[in-house]
DNA sequence: TTTTTACCCCGAATTACCTCA
DNA sequence: GCTGAGGTAATTCGGGGTAAA
C-alpha cells in the first residue's frame, strides 16, 4: 500500500496516481492519494469470509479497485447551521461516486469552485430524491467512514494509527470551531429500516451492507441505528413489563385479599360444621407461550365428595412483537 | 495445547444535535 | 427569540467471541 498526502502544492504528482484523472491543481486545497497493492482479502473479511463464503467474492473486487484519489476544497468556517438549508449540488462529484463498492471516482471540475466548498455529502450521494433534511452534510462522520474504509483495505494493525488520525482529525475540527452534525433520516429510509428490523434485528456484514447500498448510508450509520433501535425496542418492552407487573401485582392483590376473607369465612364456618368442608387448594398455573398466569382454587366437598374449581386469569403478558409460528404451535398445544 | 494478541460485534451508558411546544 | 423537554444519531467503554501467531 502507498499513502501520498500533498498539501497545496500538486506540481508532483504521486506516481501511483498516475492511473487516474487528472485533477486541475489550482482547485485544490488538499489531495490525498492512496495507492492499495493489497491483493488479498483483509482479516475481517476473512473472518466475515469464515462465515460467509460468498463474501470473498466481494472482497476481491474490493482490492482490486483502482487508487482512490481524494480531493478537498478548501472549506468554509462558516457552520452549518448558518448556511441556507437548499438543496446544495457539487457539480464536481461525479454520478459513480460510491462508499460501498469503494469506488472514489471523485473528479474536480476546473472552476467549480463555487459555494461553501464544504464538501460531499456523505449521508446522501445521490441527491435526486434526497429531502432537505437528509440532505445535510456529517463532516465527523465523512471523517470516520473514510478511515473506516481506509482500515478495510490496510487490514491488520492499522487500527491504532487510524485511531491517531481520526484523534488529530477531530481535534482539527474543534479547533475549526466544528462539532459534529446529526444526520436526520428521511422518512422512507426510516421505514424501510424499521421493515429491516421487523424481519430480523440484528444484521450481518452481507445485510448491513446491502441495506446502506439502497438506502445512500453508510454501513457504520445503519449499524448504529439498528443498535438504537434495540435499545429503544428493549426500553420499550421494559416498560411494557413494568405496566404488565404493576396489573398483575394488582389482580394478585385482589385475589390475595379475595382469599382471605375466604378463609376466614371457611374457618368461621369450620369452627361450627368442623368437617363439612376442606380448605381450599389453590395453585399457580402459567401458560408458557404466552406467559398467562392463571389461579385455580379447588374446594372439595367431602360429605358429597364433589370438587369446584375457580379460575381467575391475569392478564397475558404483552409483547411488542408478534408471536413466531414456533410459538405460535407451542401456545396452541399447551391450549 | 495453551496463551497472547488483534479484531469485531454488541449492549449499555452517555453525549450532542435537532425539533417542537 | 429564548428555553426546556423529548427524540435520536453518534460516540465511548467494556465484555465476549474468534482466529491467527
Amino acid at each position: 500500500m502507498e499513502l501520498a498526502l500533498s498539501l497545496g502544492d500538486t506540481s508532483k504528482p504521486f506516481k501511483f496516481l498516475d492511473k487516474t484523472p487528472k485533477l486541475s491543481s489550482k482547485d485544490l486545497g488538499f489531495c490525498m492519494g492512496l495507492g492499495s497493492g493489497v491483493t488479498t482479502s483483509t482479516r475481517s473479511h476473512d473472518k466475515l469470509g469464515s462465515h460467509e463464503n460468498n463474501h470473498q467474492e466481494d472482497d476481491r473486487r474490493v482490492s482490486s479497485d483502482p487508487p482512490l484519489q481524494l480531493v478537498l476544497l478548501p472549506f468554509s468556517p462558516v457552520p452549518r447551521r448558518h448556511q441556507p438549508p437548499s438543496k446544495t449540488r457539487f457539480p464536481w462529484l461525479t454520478d459513480n461516486f460510491s462508499w460501498l463498492g469503494f469506488e472514489f471516482s471523485v473528479v474536480s471540475e476546473p472552476g467549480s469552485t463555487e459555494g461553501s466548498g464544504r464538501g460531499f455529502d456523505v449521508n446522501r450521494l445521490s441527491m435526486d430524491d434526497a429531502d432537505e433534511g437528509a440532505a445535510l452534510s456529517s463532516p465527523n462522520s465523512a471523517a470516520s467512514s473514510f478511515q473506516m474504509d481506509f482500515g478495510i483495505r490496510s487490514g491488520r494493525g492499522n487500527k491504532r494509527d487510524l485511531e491517531a488520525i481520526e484523534a488529530s482529525r477531530a481535534s482539527d475540527d474543534e479547533e475549526n470551531g466544528l462539532t459534529r452534525k446529526k444526520l436526520r433520516l428521511s422518512k422512507d429510509q426510516s421505514a424501510f429500516l424499521e421493515e429491516s428490523f421487523k424481519e430480523h434485528s440484528t444484521l450481518n456484514p452481507k445485510q448491513k451492507l446491502a441495506l446502506a447500498k439502497q438506502l445512500n448510508l453508510r454501513p457504520r450509520q445503519v449499524e448504529v441505528w439498528f443498535q438504537n433501535r434495540r435499545a429503544r425496542t428493549k426500553l420499550k418492552q421494559t416498560e411494557v413489563d413494568c405496566e404488565y407487573l404493576k396489573r398483575c401485582c394488582e389482580t394478585l392483590t385482589k385475589e390475595n385479599r379475595r382469599l382471605q376473607k375466604e378463609l376466614q369465612e371457611l374457618r368461621a364456618l369450620k369452627t361450627s360444621q368442623p368437617f363439612y368442608m376442606q380448605l381450599p387448594a389453590t395453585t399457580l398455573t402459567m401458560c408458557p407461550s404466552c406467559e398467562r398466569v392463571a389461579t385455580t382454587t379447588t374446594t372439595t366437598n367431602p360429605s358429597t365428595s364433589t370438587t369446584t374449581s375457580k379460575t381467575v386469569s391475569l392478564p397475558a403478558k404483552p409483547r411488542l412483537f408478534p408471536m413466531s409460528h414456533g410459538q405460535v404451535q407451542a401456545h396452541q398445544a399447551a391450549s
